[in-house]
RNA sequence: UGGGGCGUCGUCUAAUGGUAGGACAGCGGCCUUUGGAGCCGUUCGUGGAGGUUCGAAUCCUCCCGCCCCAGCCA
């Protein structure tokens, strides 16, 4: 149950609402046992970022409070929920660094209790089996402005009731012919007290509970009262459900249930540039303007792993960010951020050419071969150091090269000296060109008194090159990702100017390239593996990269002064 | 429009009647065998109007704005 975290850095900060709200509780000695709470995902889709703020803030306060968090599938619903999702959401949370240890539930390990309870709210006068079908229901129903009308069926007698109820469940009656409703009332300004339904008819094999059932129980029952039989605490959810917290307590009061659980809301989370509702990202997929649900430009936890990012990162990132009650909207650049801060500290460097362009040294003989030594890691001592081959035929990158280079461009040019990092100093002395006019070839020397990268006489160079032999480098493809969408909130650009969605979609959001050469090293790298590739990014190998079809994903840029100058000046 | 929730730099977030602080982004600089990392500096904010008070982001009144609710979804 506890999270692989740094406790230095409290989820929130000391301003987060919820473990004030906790520690006012505690110190009024409302709590005799632990503090629990739970994650209570529907497995009718996938994981994504705006999850892994619920998921880590409960797991993060159940440890900081010593009490615990459970996994619970709100499992309701048999026509919308799948077993593909529910091991899709335990490998993400799983893989969020969180244990639930013994506390796995499913609301249909429930379902017997819960319906007892319905049959004791029967008993109460509480609940009425309602034969309004589910065109007729809204007639009754009211509006924003006007209250509801009593069903016709509301003033039946408990016999009858549960007689009906008793019938609904043997499976008499078709889906869709009967509700049992709570009665409640009708002319409540808010519409969820409206005689709200408990439980309706659904004649779908369920996953867990096959054909057992006939009737399902409604979000609004089946929570409370399974927050309340596994003791739960502190039910945290978000912000859209303030409205049914008056719901939540009269099915906790009214039922005779072991314990007294309490909702607490806190605002959702959005990211720019991208879409966090599960029917978005659904036809994302199903239209084909992503390979998958785990295509690494989608903001599922399936995804952004297969992209790279470390799961301290997001965990991180929702410490970092905090909680309120307001809903948010955080920008892109602030994951990021998160997602360089830690694979600074533990992705080993690696030298790649992306955008080769062959270099020459004209006085190192051909076939000749010298071992220079790199650092693995400068942010980390002990990962130690590797040795990379240098020979004559080199690939620098093709960025790195301006024949004609303006003011503040430090990299190579005719005549000019720059390092080749952990090599030595090579000084440019010709430009090949095809036919075109295309660069396709760079003439140069080296000092073979600045092995290592340091001249003897004290001179500088403005800038150090990546770069990899070319007799000895490994080719791989590498995708380059950016934003899927070109504009910081689709949704509500669509909306607003009526335009569909998918036109706001970034043609270069995936950029394959296949002509890439990466250092010997990386020969063996396994699927999933995160490496700095030096001046560029960081790169995640692919589970679909294999030994010899090497595959990179860009996980994150590095922050890039000349990208920025370039942008600005461009303006 | 009935009900509910929420308004602090561009974006997040502290300050719980007593100097409006931090992070990300931006800008400027230092440093650098990654134009990375790190370091230093800096621009920018209490939705509005009244009121209470020696003193208001904080308390009161009114106004304005944004979000959620009319599934037999969760």
């Amino acid at each position: 149950m506890s999270a692989p975290s740094d406790a230095s850095r409290p989820y929130g900060g000391p301003g987060n609402f919820v473990r004030e709200l906790i520690e006012g509780e505690i110190a009024a000695g409302k709590h005799s046992g632990p503090v629990v709470t739970r994650f209570p995902p529907e497995p009718n889709g996938y994981l994504h970022l705006g999850h892994a703020r619920p998921i880590t803030l409960n797991f993060e306060m159940a440890r900081e409070f010593g009490g615990r968090c459970h996994l619970r599938f709100d499992d309701t619903n048999p026509l919308s929920e799948d077993v593909e999702y529910v091991d899709a959401i335990l490998a993400d949370v799983r893989w969020l660094g969180f244990d639930w240890g013994e506390h796995l539930y499913f609301a249909s390990d429930h379902f017997e209790r819960l319906y007892g309870w319905a049959e004791e709210l029967i008993g109460k006068g509480l609940a009425f089996v309602c034969d309004l079908s589910s065109d007729e229901m809204p007639l009754y129903q009211g509006s924003l402005n006007e209250p509801g009308r009593p069903s016709p069926y509301r003033d039946r007698s408990r016999e009858e009731n549960l007689d009906l109820f008793r019938r609904m469940r043997a499976g008499e009656f078709e889906p869709g012919a009967r509700t049992l409703r709570a009665k409640i009332d009708m002319a409540s300004p808010v519409l969820v007290l409206r005689d709200p339904v408990l439980y309706r008819i659904v004649k779908a094999s369920h996953h867990r509970t096959g054909d057992r059932w006939c009737v399902y129980p409604m979000y609004d029952f089946a929570h409370p009262l399974s927050d309340a039989i596994e003791g739960v605490t502190h039910s945290l959810c978000s912000s859209e459900f303030v409205d049914h917290r008056p719901l939540y307590d009269w099915t906790v009061e009214n039922c005779s249930v072991p314990s007294r659980p309490r909702q607490t809301e806190f605002g959702r989370l959005n990211l720019t540039y991208t879409v966090m509702s599960k029917r978005l990202l659904k036809r994302l997929v199903e239209e084909g303007h992503v390979r998958g649900w785990d295509d690494p430009r989608m903001p599922t936890l399936s995804a952004i792993r297969r992209r790279g990012v470390p799961p301290a990162a997001i965990r991180n990132f929702n410490r970092d960010v905090g909680l309120t009650k307001r809903d948010i909207t955080i920008e892109l650049p602030r994951l990021e951020h998160a997602v360089r801060e830690e694979l600074n500290r533990t992705a080993p460097r690696v030298m790649a050419v992306l955008n080769p362009l062959r270099v020459v040294i004209e006085n190192l003989p051909e076939g000749e071969r010298l071992d220079f030594e790199a650092v693995n890691n400068p942010e980390d001592p002990g990962a130690g150091t590797r040795t990379v081959p240098f020979s004559r035929v080199l690939y620098i990158e093709r960025d790195d090269f301006l024949e004609d280079p303006p003011k503040k461009y430090f990299r190579l040019a005719p005549g000019r000296e720059v390092r080749l990092r952990y090599a030595c100093l090579v000084t440019c002395t010709g430009v090949v060109k095809d036919a075109s006019g295309k660069i396709t070839e760079l003439r140069c020397t080296w000092d073979p008194a600045t092995r290592g990268g340091n001249a003897p006489d004290g001179r500088k160079v403005a800038s150090t090159l990546h770069w990899v032999s070319a007799t000895h480098a490994i080719p791989a493809e590498v995708r380059l990702y950016e934003t899927l969408f070109r504009v910081e909130d689709p949704m509500a650009e669509a909306e607003a100017k009526g335009i569909d969605l998918a036109s706001f979609l970034n043609p270069n959001s995936e950029r394959v390239r296949r002509e890439c050469w990466v250092e010997p090293s990386l020969r063996d790298a396994q699927p999933g593996s995160a490496f700095q590739f030096e001046r560029l990014g960081y790169f995640a190998v692919d589970p679909e990269s294999k030994p010899g079809a090497l595959v990179f994903n860009r996980t994150v840029t590095l922050r890039d002064e000349w990208a920025k100058l370039q942008k600005r000046s461009a303006k």
